[in-house]
DNA sequence: TAGATTGTTAATCGATTAACAATC
DNA sequence: TAGATTGTTAATCGATTAACAATC
């Protein structure tokens, strides 16, 4: 036991990835966009890096979770990169997704481009309120949530976006959960519990906001050291 | 040097805060609101863990960077613990903000009630588009943005909200840090490059949507091992 | 007192960095 | 060829977990 043996099972990695690593590659990718629509045909690790913020060894690093994807004395090329981290994030195929909640946030988030841009299809909205019921945004019709699951099964919405006030939010990760959704993506400024199986990001915005204060708190420290 | 001394220096922690940490803060004091609000008067840091996913140890881990708040065999005030927490990430004061970009996201900001619950104060929204300056959105008057540097120094403002779209990102992160703003929340989906001593913290929808894509895909198969 | 829970140390675990042979 | 850059290993660094004496 003195002298461990190489690992045995090489193909191994599949579900050891950090989470970090899945975030970093998000960005890479919003990167490798940016520089395909500036017409640079190659790219490597330090340039990407540097970029973001990160050294080299992390990006060749974080990519080496995946496979190969670069060109000693070359680099990356841009479009193959997309591709398979596209495919590595689930993002080279179409979602199809609900927003639940259409106030000010939730009508934001319906007349974001982004989203669709990026293989999100918005297929159908919900609330409760009559006034709201029956209407469409940016061209996605808002349900009364009690249609929530007859919609989900003929439209096999997988994603459920959540934008309700905190105090609905747990109620209707619940229906989402009963209609078959696989993932949630929940704004509401709350703790949601989700059984397993059922995947979850939350973003606060408030929170967000508060690690920028820390932040800047800190940074005065640092400069008046 | 094979058998190292204790650390000589033990008030050394401030700086090496790990960021991780500071997200946690930011959730464990989420929960402590919320439970005050149910008129829970104590927790303890296997209640809060267990409620956000984290071990107890984590928790009182997190809590000991910054110094003794509970009480042996009680637990921790969640009053008491909530101030604690507010100092630390500085929102225990009023930070003054403006935001950039009165689109469907901006808007949608502004109307949000969270941040001023937690003690920020947008003073100004500023855009180019000249049917919407001079407009008043949820209280807050909407500027051109050359009157940024003025209403920045006569306001104070701290914090500068990004709300406009991602190309034009950058030359408004300039004249924000141009005008003195100490802390950047960029919600365009680009990457932005600061000065040292701005903060910054990045929120991107689409980026959000991807890690859920990546989390669900991987309960799948985990699921079917 | 007995039970509960903290703060803190030491042990474990995981992630990042540095270095370099292999490759174009 | 010389220069650039990859993928990968080993070394370092940092963060999490487990354990427990101290405390209420």
């Amino acid at each position: 036991m003195e002298n461990p043996k190489e690992n045995p099972n090489p193909e191994s990695t599949a579900g050891g990835v950090p989470k970090a690593v899945i975030s970093r590659l998000s960005l890479y990718l919003r990167e490798l966009e940016h520089l395909e629509r500036t017409d640079k045909a190659t790219t490597s690790s330090s340039q990407l890096g540097s970029v973001l913020g990160f050294s080299d060894a992390q990006v060749r690093k974080d990519l080496a979770y995946f496979g190969q994807f670069g060109y000693p004395g070359i680099g990356y090329r841009c479009s193959e990169l997309i591709g398979a981290i596209r495919h590595i994030l689930g993002t080279d195929r179409t979602w199809t997704c609900c927003l639940v909640g259409v106030g000010n946030l939730g009508r934001a988030l319906l007349g974001y481009k982004g989203f669709h841009q990026r293989g999100f299809r918005v297929v159908a909205a919900f609330d409760v309120e009559h006034d709201k019921v029956g209407s469409s945004i940016e061209g996605v019709d808002v349900y009364h949530l009690d249609r929530l699951p007859e919609l989900a099964s003929e439209n096999t919405i997988t994603l459920g976006v959540i934008a309700v006030p905190a105090p609905a939010a747990q109620a209707v990760a619940d229906r989402l959960v009963e209609a078959g959704i696989e993932g949630i993506l929940n704004f509401a400024p709350t703790t949601i519990t989700l059984p397993d199986g059922v995947s979850h990001v939350g973003v606060d915005l408030a929170m967000e906001l508060e690690q920028l204060c820390f932040a800047v708190l800190n940074s005065r420290d640092k400069t008046n050291d």
